[in-house]
DNA sequence: GATGAATGAGATTTCATTCAT
DNA sequence: AATGAATGAAATCTCATTCAT
C-alpha cells in the first residue's frame, strides 16, 4: 500500500514533469523562447506557475530539460538505428533521416533556433565549448563520427576524408534544407527523397577515387589554367 | 556653401542612421533580438532613444534595415568576387570565403540567428516564403546557383546535380562549421584552410567520374584559348 | 478556522481589488481617463502597477470595471427608491435625485466624460449600440421608462407622451445643469431644489391638459398666429 | 504691391492657420483629443510640426482655437435665426435645429466632449467659472436666455418659470437624445422631427395655465397685424 | 509538495515641445 | 516665417521569479 502510494506520487511527479515538458516544446516551438511565457506554459500543462519553478528552477533550466530530452531520444534512436543495417551509406541515409524526423517532428526550426540561441547567448554561456548544448551535440555526432570511421577502417570509403568537414556538410547541409521542407506536414516520401539527395553527393566524395588516373597532367592543365584566366581578367580590367 | 551645407546635414543624418544600425548589429550580435533593448541601443549609438524610433519606427524596422545593409554587401562582394576568376572551383571557394568572412566579421551566427528567427517568427511574418528574409537570402542564393549552372554549360562539372542539394550542403555546411570558428579571431589562413576542407569533397562528387575522363579539361583549354585570341586581338587594336 | 482563513484571503482579494477601484475612480475623476497613469493608480491604492494588471488586465478593463461598479449601484439605489413610494411624480423626484447624488459623490462629470468618451472612441468601441456602456445605460434607463409607463397606465399621466424624448429630457436635463453644481459640495437641500426645478416642468408637461378650458379659442390663435407669421416672414423675404 | 504682398502674406496665413484648424477639428472629432498627435495634424493641415506650435503654442491652445471658432459660428447663425422669426416657439425650434446641426455637422459629440474635458481637468483649468470653455458656454446660452425673456415680457409664455431648469432640459435634452442620432448621416427631416420632439413638451410646460388665459394671445394679434399692416403698405409700394 | 498572488524592473513606443538652421 | 530633426519623459503592459500559506 504504501509502496502504491509511493510509487503514484512518484509516477504523478514524473507525469507533471512530462506534461510542463510537452507544453513547454509546444510553446516554444510556436513562439520561440522569449514568446513563451512561463505563464503559458504552466497554463497549457495544467499546473501552477509556482509549480512550474518548484520542478525546474528557472526558464532556462526548463530548456535545458527539453534539450537533454530532445537529445536522449534522437541520440536512442540513432543507435538503434544504426544497429539495424550493416552498410555504411545505408546507415548514413538512415542516420539523416532519423535526424530530419526527429527535427521536423518538433517543429524544430525551433529547436535548432534554441540551440543557436543558448550558444550565442553569452551572457548566460559564456564560452560554447563549455555549454551544455555543446556537450549534447557533441555526443549525438559522436554516432555520426563512429559511422564514418567504421566505415573507412572496413574499406568502404575513403580513409584520407577530413571528417570534421564531411560532418559539418552532413548535419549543415540537412538543416539548412530543412526550411525548405517546413511548413509542408511531416511527409515520409519526401523527406526519404530529400535524405538521399543529400546524402549521394556526399557518398560520391567518400569514394576512393582511384579510378581517375589522369590525376598528374589533369592537375598541371588545371593549374595553368588558373594562371591563364587569371592573366586573361587582369588583362580584361587593365584594357 | 549652401551645398556644402546640405551635403553636410544630409551626411549627418546618414552618419546618425549608421551609428544606430552599427550599434544595433554589434548588440544584436552580442545578445540576440530580445537580448538587445532599443534603450541600450540608443546609448551605444549616441542618440536618444526617441531619435531611434524617429529614424526607425519600430524595432522590427530596425533588424530589418541591419538585414537589408548586410545582404546588400554580401551580394556584392559576392558578385565582385565570382568577377575577379573563371574557374567554377575558384569561384566557388571565393564565394564560400566571401561567406564565411561576411558572417564572422558581423559575429553571424546571430545573423543566421536573426534569419532563423524571423523564419520562425509566425507571428510576424505568416509565411517563410514571403517573408523579406526570404527575398533576400533567395537573390544571394541565386549567385550561387548562376556559377553552378555556368559550371554545368561549360563542361565543367557533372550536369545531372541536383542544384538544391548542393547549395543546402554548401551553405550549411559552411554555417554549421562555422561555429567552431567563431569565438577566436577571424584568421585568414585557417578560413582558407577550413573553406577548401568543406568545398573539396563537394567539388569531387561534382566531377563526372570515370566515365567522362578528358571532357572537362579540354573544353576549358578551348575555351580559355579563345578568349585569349580575342584579347590578343583587342590588344593588337589598342595597342 | 479554515473557513475563516478562507473568507479572510478572499477578503483580502476583493479588498485589493476595491482599492484599485477606488483609486482608479478618484484619479479618473480628477484627471479624466488619460490622465490617470497607471502607474499613479497603482501607488495610490497602495499595491505596485504589476498587481493592478494582475487583477484587471488592461487599462481598459479597469475603466470598464468601474462603470460595472457604478452602474450596479446607481440600477439598485433606484430599483429601491422606485418601491419606496407609490406616485409617479414622487417617484421621478426620487430617480432624479438618486441619479444626482451618485453623480456627484463620484465626481461624476467624469463618469459622464467617460460614457461619451467611450462612446467617441471609435477606435475601441467600433459602434455604439453594442459597446458595454450602452448596455449598462440602456439597463438603467429602462428603470425610468418603466415608472413612466406605469404612470400612463394608471392615468396619472398623459398618454400620448414621446417617451425617449422625456427620457432625454430628464436625464439630459439633470446632467446639464449638474456642471453648475460641481465644485460646491455635496449638499442635500440644493439637490432636493434643483431636482424639483428640472422635474417640475416635465411634470407639467406631462398632465393631461384637458384642466385648461380656454384651449379651443386659445390653440385657433396660437395656431392662426403662426401662420400669419410664417406668412409675414415669407413675404420679408421675398420684398 | 507692398500693401498686396502684405494682404498675400497675410491672407496666406490666414489660410495656413484655418488649414490646421479644420485638419485638428476633424482629427480631434475622429480620435479625441488624446487621440490625435500633433505630428498627424500638422501632416493632415499640410503643414510641418514647427509650423503648427509656432502658430498655436501648444495643442491646448489650438484646441481653445477651434472652440472659439465653432462657438463664434454657433452664435452667429443662432442669432442670425432667430432674427428671422417671432414666435417664441418658433425661435425656440430653430435654436434647437441649429444647436443639434452644428454638433452634428463637426461630429460633436465628440465638441461636447472637449468641452466637458476641459471643464473637468483641473489640472488646466483649476475652476470650471472661469475657464474660458465656460465663458464661451455662457454667452452662447444667453442666446436662448434672451429668447426666452423676451417671450415672457410679450407674454407668450409664462413669467414664473425657472430659467436656467428650463435652459438645462433644453440644451442637456437636446445633446442626450444625441448619441441616438449619432452615426446615421445627418438628415434634415430626422433632426427636424427630433427636435420638435424635445421642444413641444417644454413649451407645454411653458404656457401660463388657466391663470392667465387671454394674456398672451392678445398682444401677439396686436404685434402680428402691425407687422402685416408695414408689410401691406411696403408690398403697396413696390407693387 | 503545490499554489497563485504579488512584485518591480524593464520593454517598446508615443508625444508635445524645442531649437538650430 | 518655416522647418523637421531631436529629445526625454512618460505611458501601458509583460515577465520571470519569489514567498506566504
Amino acid at each position: 500500500m504504501t509502496k502504491v502510494d509511493k510509487n503514484n506520487s512518484r509516477t504523478r511527479l514524473e507525469q507533471r514533469e512530462a506534461d510542463i515538458i510537452d507544453a513547454a516544446t509546444r510553446l516554444f516551438a510556436d513562439a520561440g523562447f522569449h514568446g513563451a511565457s512561463t505563464r503559458r506554459i504552466a497554463a497549457e500543462a495544467g499546473v501552477s506557475e509556482g509549480t512550474l519553478f518548484h520542478y525546474f528552477g528557472t526558464k532556462h533550466a526548463l530548456l535545458q530539460a527539453i534539450l537533454d530530452d530532445f537529445y536522449a531520444q534522437l541520440i536512442e534512436s540513432a543507435r538503434e538505428g544504426i544497429e539495424s543495417v550493416m552498410g555504411t551509406r545505408e546507415r548514413l541515409l538512415l542516420l539523416a533521416k532519423n535526424h530530419l524526423r526527429a527535427l521536423m517532428e518538433n517543429q524544430a526550426l525551433m529547436m535548432r533556433l534554441i540551440q543557436v540561441y543558448l550558444s550565442v547567448d553569452i551572457n548566460y554561456y559564456k564560452d560554447y565549448k563549455n555549454s551544455p548544448i555543446h556537450q549534447l551535440n557533441y555526443r549525438y555526432t559522436r554516432i555520426f563520427d563512429n559511422v564514418m570511421k567504421e566505415g573507412m577502417e572496413r574499406g568502404y570509403i575513403r580513409e584520407d576524408l577530413q571528417l570534421s568537414a564531411v560532418r559539418d556538410l552532413f548535419f549543415g547541409g540537412l538543416e539548412y534544407g530543412m526550411r525548405t521542407l517546413m511548413g509542408r506536414k511531416y511527409n515520409k516520401e519526401r523527406i526519404a527523397a530529400y535524405v538521399e539527395a543529400i546524402v549521394e553527393p556526399l557518398w560520391q566524395s567518400m569514394q576512393s577515387h582511384a579510378v581517375t588516373p589522369h590525376a598528374g597532367p589533369d592537375e598541371r592543365l588545371d593549374e595553368v589554367c588558373s594562371r591563364l584566366e587569371r592573366i586573361a581578367v587582369r588583362l580584361e580590367k587593365t584594357s
